[in-house]
DNA sequence: CGTTGGATTGAATCATATCAATCAGAGTGG
DNA sequence: CCACTCTGATTGATATGATTCAATCCAACG
């Protein structure tokens, strides 16, 4: 029997905002956009007031599949999706992860079919929102339109960043950019305590983002470990010492372009 | 004695509309853009008469750096650039190419800063359109400002291709990927005849796109060469396989969303 | 308990990097 | 017209980081 949408599942804890009121999608994509920049008010209200379906995804269930034509955005609620494509010889490589409040495939908006697959990592829940809906917003509401483009242009300068580290650091500089860049996207999101965040990954999958081997990602993951920088066990991740992960690293927040 | 703009020095044959008239900035932009979908005649029309400004950029020059605030539009009009950053130990990633008619650093549009930097490889000629001009059009014409989106969102995809090349693709897989994008490309912005285009870069140059080493690419090439699948020298890569090719690269063109 | 998915370990192999040298061609200046 | 200099291509020898494959371990769960 599968179990979707069971609480306990739910990996990040819901966004404070939304947790007598799950539905309020439109509200997490306003939030989100707002930490790229200003949303004044008639756009923000436009934003808010979107029409969205609430969806339960189960662990390692795909939402969009290539070759598919999305006809909704979507808003990730909370646990945790991920982005791949599956190569020649079936194997996988992860494009990005997107944590609750983020909005991937907002290029579904302009771009007619997938060229990749978007799945849930962990059981999820996600808001979907009419393409209809949201053309009409960027129409008639010229700032929230420029929010929503740039959020799709940061998007693209992560892919960037990926492409850098993924192609040039070393296993060990490379695992600490991704840790730095989830635990910088996770505060901006509001999903970090203190010096810890939900990570509920397999190292499989941090290995298939990496372009590494899940065994050489376990070897490294115990040096960064053993580091006392960064502790990652189960599903939570402990920054110990930001700053020193983020100098071997060579992390710059710059290309996030976050606001907060 | 510098020599930019000399002619002779122009590495791809300058687009033939505009043989004569080389500050057609605007037809070039749309020429372009009409790859990507349905440009209907009056959005056409704003774009074509955009007032831009026609400069020549020197060999290994730059024109955007990490951090400027750019405050125009960059389209390539002739020779070849190339988006890069520095790494910390002075490592060089190339990003992307933009071949002739192609627009690098639509993004500033709606990105505050470079967080990286735009060059030219061979004396090149560009287009610059300024900011506020495209604004206008982009509110005005909503299907001009729907393929411009696009057109970013395009690039993302090539950034996500690229970070899959360079992290899953052994190396001669990888070389024979950049080949048949960019001679993809080629062909679609008009600058292939039958089985080669010019393609005026480095070994150097391309092992920093691969992240590889300049040695390695040396290699790999040899062994492309001597497959019969590929040619490069000097300036000029000849495709004698283009399947072929495409089979060891697993190439697949739809993530260039080009309808010609 | 037995099963399962994920983490961990070890040993052998392979792809790519590194370092250093040589080579070829194009442009330069005497 | 010939050496001189440069940049980029090429080659060789060696080092190393990462993969591969196979086994074991561990904890959660039914």
């Amino acid at each position: 029997m599968r179990r979707f949408a069971r609480d306990d599942a739910l990996v990040f804890p819901p966004f404070k905002r939304l947790r007598h009121a799950v539905s309020l999608v439109g509200e997490t994509l306003a939030r989100h956009l707002a930490c790229m920049g200003e949303l004044p008010e008639p756009d923000r209200a436009a934003i808010c007031s979107l029409d969205a379906e609430v969806r339960d995804l189960g662990r390692m269930r795909d939402q969009l599949r290539e070759g598919d034509r999305p006809t909704n955005v979507v808003v990730v609620l909370s646990g945790l999706l991920y982005r791949y494509t599956i190569g020649p010889a079936g194997a996988r490589q992860v494009h990005s992860f997107y944590l609750p409040t983020e909005a991937p495939c907002l290029e579904t908006l302009y771009i007619d079919y997938m060229d990749n697959n978007l799945g849930a990592v962990v059981d999820s829940r996600i808001g979907l929102i009419p393409h209809d809906l949201m053309y009409d917003v960027i129409d008639r509401f010229p700032h929230a339109r420029k929010l929503l483009w740039r959020q799709t242009l940061v998007q693209g300068a992560v892919f960037r960043e990926w492409l850098v580290r993924n192609s040039n650091l070393p296993a060990h500089a490379a695992l600490a950019h991704l840790f730095c860049e989830l635990f910088t996207r996770a505060k901006a999101a509001g999903l970090a305590e203190d010096d810890s965040c939900e990570l509920p990954l397999t190292q499989e999958l941090v290995a298939e983002a990496l372009g590494l081997t899940a065994v050489h990602v376990n070897r490294t993951l115990q040096l960064l470990r053993s580091s006392g920088l960064v502790e990652w066990r189960g599903r939570k991740l402990t920054v110990h010492d930001f700053d020193g992960l983020a100098e071997i690293a060579d992390f710059k927040p710059r290309y996030l372009h976050l606001r907060c």
